[in-house]
DNA sequence: GACTTTTATTTAGCCGGCTAAATATTATAT
DNA sequence: ATATAATATTTAGCCGGCTAAATAAAAGTC
């Protein structure tokens, strides 16, 4: 009795899907020197101007810590620079680095684009919307309390 | 010019809905002691009974590195255990113990089966088949090469 | 039989994600 | 003014994922 039953559950090809699209990500941003997830970061930046850890932790739906950690990281790599507010001395400004508006560029209007066409290819414009409409759904049905 | 358009990408959906996906299987599993991905590594050994760490590789589709760290820490919390092959020194057998073998049981049908529900709450007999089709099919467009 | 290749696992190290607890600084209340 | 609460970040540590390189044992080759 091989191959379980669970291989063909929605569940599992959410993770499955999840996995796959984050190793291409990061082979399509290897180049860049990047990791899948921090081109987010970046893009977040890049459309927001400067911003607080605060407000990246808010818009990026992820926790301080991770956050913390992939400033560190990004800024180690002069992709951004973390300076204190001076009015508010809690507060930390994080902005692109020109080399981080360059690379948050480029990568936005290609590689981006070029991996969320790639997911929808040979889908018909209504399999698109459609497709978009039930995976908010899904996310509404996950997000919910039981 | 906040809120960046990137937000209603099929790609942003995806990364979100895994996201949730896995902190509502942390939280559901955390009555085990378990993480979300290890259901699926338990699950593997009870439905095709003692198997190779290479052969977890592949059902799990994961790399092997990962497949070690793993059974190293089930098998630390007494969910499991390995031992070299007497024909081929080379493998190692994993196999369930009773622990294990009750909590992968427990959990396909509760946990498991739950969550699978949760997802497409409210969603027709149509749509559901429609989705996993659509799934599918982005899952064959990632995997491709370019 | 000795040398090389293939196969199975492990080790080390990096990433993004999380939780929980520690810090530091500002705001509030008494 | 002092004590307390709220807010913003960081730190430490755990997870699953990956890559690249190391190890060990079996299979081929000469």
């Amino acid at each position: 009795m091989n191959k379980p039953m669970m291989c063909s559950t929605i569940s599992h090809l959410l993770v499955q899907i999840c996995k796959v699209h984050r190793n291409k990500g990061n082979q399509m941003l290897a180049a860049y020197n990047l990791h899948a997830g921090q081109e987010h970061f970046l893009a977040q930046l890049l459309c927001g101007g400067q911003m607080t850890m605060n407000e990246l932790t808010e818009n990026l739906d992820v926790t301080p810590a991770t956050v913390t950690r992939m400033a560190e990281r990004l800024e180690k790599n002069g992709f951004l620079t973390r300076e204190k507010c001076c009015a508010d001395q809690r507060v930390v400004r994080v902005k692109l680095t020109e080399k981080g508006t360059e690379a948050a560029t480029e990568i936005i209007d290609t590689t981006w684009n070029k991996l969320e066409q790639q997911i929808v290819k040979n889908m018909s414009t209504e399999e698109k919307v459609l497709l978009r409409r039930l995976l908010m759904q899904v996310l509404d049905n996950i997000e919910e309390e039981e």
